[in-house]
DNA sequence: ACCCCCTGTGAGTCCGGTCTCAATCCTAAC
DNA sequence: GTTAGGATTGAGACCGGACTCACAGGGGGT
């Protein structure tokens, strides 16, 4: 109860100054360390400040120096560990610089995002770093980035908005991955997604999110290299909670010509697809062979272990931060780097189809 | 460039209220939805404000009503997906009633710790939720607790500090679950965490986290029901990166008497533990039992799918966050629940040790 | 016709810092 | 002994809202 006395205001530098015997300007002076102050004030000051443990308003400093030191993450879901580790990147970077993070999830919807981005702008961060729930739907992005707020997107590019973004092109590692599939003597390679759309996938439809139109892009060309098709029916979008994975999944294997491949395009959706296919009895890679986007750690621990295409997440999160606040300090963005890559590695889920192997 | 002109300045209430011509008191009455307004005067407020797209300076609010919405998250680590879900649980419950959320790593350094909890208070955070580095060295929480902010403490309790605290009680299930593994005919069982400590594990030591101190509590209890005693050679703290356990794993498995069981004290630590067992050419459970602390998705996808402790980290989360918003809008916490309690879930991972099948 | 009270309204203060500006000091150079 | 010029210093404006206060009208009661 030491401190009480009916709810302690908080110490100003105001009283700084009373304590001090100086005015509050010099007072301000001192603590904030500019102007001229003499070495006698600056003492009488620093000390008061120590006895009263006086401690800076940031939201009144914010104020008036315009800075809030803090910028916003908007992400879809920082429990999929995908955005977990891309946060830590973006922390670390932006604790080195003095900055903090004001994170908020939109569950990949729109009008989250809209919302969250306001709210962001609304708390005058000083910049914002966003993963983008649709690559098409951006007005909202785009009034930020007119409005002249530092933005960086993640993940994902947003058409026709001229936004520094850090992302790994898909087209060229999805080809890579599609035609290790085909090679191995698959043809009917399956794609789960949760993406949502209006209407199941028809090739070349409009997408809303990049990422994935540059992985069915990159499918597309690898079948159509050795003159096949991708079947439309065999990519799978909407694949939401666990169990629509699981009847999707199920769907795919289950039909009268059943895929012999799957793709997972997140960790998420990896776990489900992989537990369905254990459900129905089947084993990997004897039956079915698998392939999931992110390199997690436990993919290394099933048996076998998993072959995944591995993202530079933690980096593209220090990226992201870093750009971002390049742009907030006014400096010139980074000579534009070699850019991210993904990366196939066969570990043990790809195998020849059980026909190829007759 | 339309909007540009050097840097546009944000609009105010000021500016409403000259192009409404209205005064700026009537402005802010309209906009704040306070004091009487005329119904003609709130339209046209309303309407300039839309014209300009007007948006109220939440600093500037946070200033003179002390308070800023925002709560302030302080863990360990958002990689781990523990805190991860976590995590969502804040989140989600601070978005349904308005809050936001400030969050800050500490990587479980107790400076790191003490520095997020000064910067929050700083920005005036309504109230915080921290997963203290520490049980022991409370200074910094205590202050927090002092000066009147609101502070709740999240999966471990802090020593002599009267705080909300949400964690489970880990005595029981680590008995529970002890007692399971010598129950199957183990007597080498180790125990492996991160938690950082001066000297190698000794009986009775104090230790920093409560959690782990609970957990060996209920473990020497299990032994000691049966007449023996958990060898503290056993106990292996300070497991901290991948290399690291890995090299506890296997002085553990090649020791003279090899242990028959390992417990892992968190999803990280399990990663590295099975990946080492597995180097080793053992297998689960065969060679050697295990047993591991959270119950994530990829646990049921390993063969055997690993025994785990479940906690509900979700859950744990949401109640953090609701009983903190509680104490910030000063209601009367909720009637102290049932409190939480992990559960042992039985998969495959634990087995009658070798010895004992003869 | 007079008074009271309630609704509307604008001027101005305050929150807690930063920063401008003019006044005062002090010291070295003339 | 002056004086120019830099170092110090305090008063007060300002950031952008929230809120207090005094005051103007207008309707109802008597």
């Amino acid at each position: 109860m030491s401190n009480n006395g009916s709810r302690r205001r908080e110490i100003t530098v105001a009283d700084v100054a009373k304590a001090a015997q100086v005015s509050k300007a010099q007072a301000a002076r001192a603590l904030g360390n500019y102007g001229a102050v003499s070495e006698d004030v600056r003492s009488r000051v620093l000390a008061a400040a120590e006895e009263l443990s006086y401690r800076p308003n940031e939201l009144a400093r914010s104020m008036n120096t315009g800075k809030s030191n803090t910028i916003g993450v908007v992400v879809g879901d920082i429990e999929n560990p995908h955005f977990g580790l891309a946060t830590r990147g973006i922390t670390d970077t932006a604790k080195k610089s003095g900055y903090n993070v004001i994170l908020i999830n939109t569950d990949e919807e729109l009008t989250a995002e809209t919302e969250a981005v306001q709210v962001l702008l609304d708390k005058r961060v000083d910049g914002l770093i966003v993963a983008p729930a649709s690559s098409v739907e951006t007005k909202h992005l785009q009034d930020v980035h007119e409005s002249g707020r530092p933005l960086v997107l993640l993940d994902r590019k947003a058409e026709g908005l001229d936004v520094e973004t850090i992302a790994v092109s898909m087209t060229g590692i999805s080809y890579e991955s599609t035609r290790y599939l085909l090679q191995a003597g698959h043809r009917r390679i399956a794609f789960v997604s949760t993406l949502k759309t209006g209407s199941p996938y028809r090739s070349g439809m409009v997408l809303d999110s990049s990422q994935i139109s540059e992985r069915l892009e990159g499918m597309e060309r690898a079948f159509s290299e050795i003159g096949l098709t991708l079947p439309e029916d065999h990519v799978r979008l909407n694949a939401g909670d666990a169990d629509s994975i699981r009847n999707i999944t199920r769907g795919l294997l289950l039909m009268p010509e059943p895929v012999t491949a799957i793709v997972a395009s997140d960790g998420l959706i990896a776990l489900s697809v992989v537990e369905a296919i254990q459900e129905l009895g089947l084993s990997i890679p004897e039956d079915v062979s698998f392939l999931m986007y992110d390199d997690f750690s436990w993919t290394r621990l099933t048996s076998p272990p998993l072959t995944v295409v591995s993202q530079p997440v933690y980096e593209m999160g220090v990226a992201a931060a870093g750009a971002l606040i390049r742009q907030i300090e006014g400096r010139k963005p980074a000579a534009n780097g070699p850019g991210f890559s993904a990366r196939l590695i066969r570990r043990g889920s790809v195998a020849m189809p059980r026909a190829a192997r007759v």
